[in-house]
DNA sequence: ATAAACTCTCCTGTTACAGGAAAGTAAAGA
DNA sequence: TCTTTACTTTCCTGTAACAGGAGAGTTTAT
């Protein structure tokens, strides 16, 4: 099948299904040099797979490791295991960051009247030398 | 004083500080078209007061704003604390999609042996149509 | 036959810089 | 003063993962 429908049924835009394309991580039979790149249903799973994984947070580099671990038959589960650990520890940090973060922005939002006068507590703090 | 000072003192880059003057973030006074930047107490302040605010997840863009607020004698605080709320929630709604990808990462991982054996419950989850 | 729909490649833009090259400038030591 | 060292400059490339659009070719439908 042609890109489009590839695209629709991996639930992908053909932009990001033709960059796939490009960079190697998803690649289509392409008959004689000049025409249009054709999926097939396999192809249409790694598509999917992949769509799947990025809505997992993982990176396309990442996605290709787990591709070939989804293709090969002979790996252990635990290359998987380990990936999707990292990529919870990963997410976890960034949690705490972000939450870490949003108490100070917090603070400082609560000190602050936000009414029509200048004094801002917010701009004092975000000019102070710590 | 000359860029190396002033990203110093703002404890920033000094390719990040010749970055915000190439965007017209933080312009340093440039004499006579050829030599070096040369910059001032105040934007040293201007600088930090950036740096901070971009510890604090603002976009350039943002900081561009608060910037101006923080130079606006004139402003109400309510504009700032504005932005903050703002900027709070999108913070709040980023934890929340990451604490679900987390939860769902997790799930899959106690569900996986992480074996010598090829039997993957993360990759079927990966490969399965939903 | 013609028009609509789809596809192709190529180029630019996005965010916020980092890294590095080549050349000019300034400060410090011998 | 000469030289070395340290800084600085501009310019170009690369990063992540595509989106948007131009211009041209192809296919499908009417």
């Amino acid at each position: 099948m042609k890109i489009g429908k590839a695209a629709e049924r991996a639930g992908l835009s053909v932009k990001t299904v033709r960059y796939y394309a490009e960079i190697g991580l998803v690649t289509p039979y392409q008959d004689s040099q000049n025409s249009y790149r054709d999926y097939s249903q396999d192809d249409v799973a790694k598509l999917q797979f992949v769509g799947k994984a990025r809505r997992y947070d993982f990176s396309i580099d990442e996605c290709r490791d787990l591709l070939s671990l989804y293709q090969d038959k002979s790996r252990s589960s635990s290359e998987v295991k380990a990936l999707t650990v990292e990529k919870i520890e990963q997410i976890d940090q960034k949690i705490t960051e972000l939450t870490s973060l949003k108490s100070e922005l917090s603070r400082l939002a609560t000190s602050c009247n936000g009414d029509h006068r200048s004094d801002c507590p917010i701009l004092d703090a975000l000019s102070s030398s710590s």
